[in-house]
DNA sequence: ACCTGAACACCGTTCAAGT
DNA sequence: ACCTGAACACCGTTCAAGT
């Protein structure tokens, strides 16, 4: 196994905790051993929590907005589109409860390096990006600073919905939350 | 100083601390420190930290729901009743960035004790019982179940503007997405 | 290049001991 | 009744030492 594998192997299993339990309670001792190193070791691959932490959150985003992309190089319809982004959504809820990494992230954000808090700002400013021009196409007469609030407000009402989920241990309160969503019009009709 | 003042001094002081950084963050020693005794003492009035956040979570939606019913009993119209229940979020973000203590403490849930955990599905079913109160009236034709999936998602909806908020830093993230809620009719016009 | 044990100051918790 | 210091097993981090 290279580096480069015992790494990315690091990085997959800490994405994982962080989704589950959050950035605090992600102990170095606990993901050593699920990667069958000493803790010690971790800080050969990552020298500080917040270096795991920021590359973490980094490839999170990456990897979301790729898969995001995909679906309009592949002509998904612009709604299907909206509705696919809000599935990744609840697709992690199904996981254990787990959350969106920069949701939880947020949550946590005064106990973040300074480099966490911008790869979580990154990660907003991004996927609001892409939410904007999905919907440009569906409202393509709404002026730019609007349009920009509502992929805003979308992005927000989702977390919202997910964030309320998990505390309930119910992913029927995504469902209920997105539903009514969909009925007033934030979301497109399904 | 009486006991009772101490110990209302301690849960204070940690609701504070809960709302800015989060559950796990919240240390004893400091918390200690901040009204003067041990971090040995602290167990004196609240046995484990998990008693301490259950009796805050409590504590958080008794007052919390005391003022919402209070505007009711003012006769404020209900319109104004749902904007002074997203006014309280923005308060909360105003100070030190902070958080609801619910929507924290959601994130959280994995790390919370089973007490704790059931605190906040009471907080948010209270205050998804208010909203349904207050907006039955000025939806008086909907029927039970929409509205109370309405209820919960005008909670979600500000939950989730809240965190992308504190994620961003900048309250404006939590105006620009009430702003959209307005426009869309998820709440009502200002 | 990659890993380790031991040490450091932290954490929640317990408990015997103080007043 | 209220508080304490000391101990316990934890935490992230550092570092000299191993291969």
């Amino acid at each position: 196994m290279t580096n480069k594998d015992k790494k990315q192997e690091i990085l997959t299993m800490a994405r994982g905790m962080v989704q589950a339990r959050g950035y605090n309670a992600l102990s170095f001792r606990d993901l050593a051993a699920a990667v069958g190193i000493k803790s010690a070791s971790v800080h050969y691959y990552f020298p500080t929590k917040g270096d795991l932490a920021a590359t973490l959150a980094h490839e999170y985003t990456d990897e979301f907005l790729a898969y995001l992309n995909g679906l309009v190089e592949e002509g998904v319809p612009w709604d299907q589109c909206i509705h696919a982004f809000a599935g990744v959504f609840r697709k992690t809820l199904l996981r254990e409860n787990r959350m969106c990494l920069g949701g939880i992230l947020a949550a946590e954000r005064p106990d973040l390096d300074l480099e966490v808090q911008a790869e979580v700002e990154r990660f907003t400013e991004l996927l609001v990006q892409w939410l904007c021009g999905v919907l440009a196409k569906g409202k393509p007469k709404m002026k730019p600073k609007e349009l920009r609030r509502q992929a805003l407000a979308i992005f927000a009402a989702i977390e919202g919905a997910q964030l309320m989920a998990r505390g309930s241990g119910d992913v029927a309160v995504f469902d209920d939350a997105l539903e009514a969503y969909s009925d007033i019009g934030l979301l497109p009709p399904n």
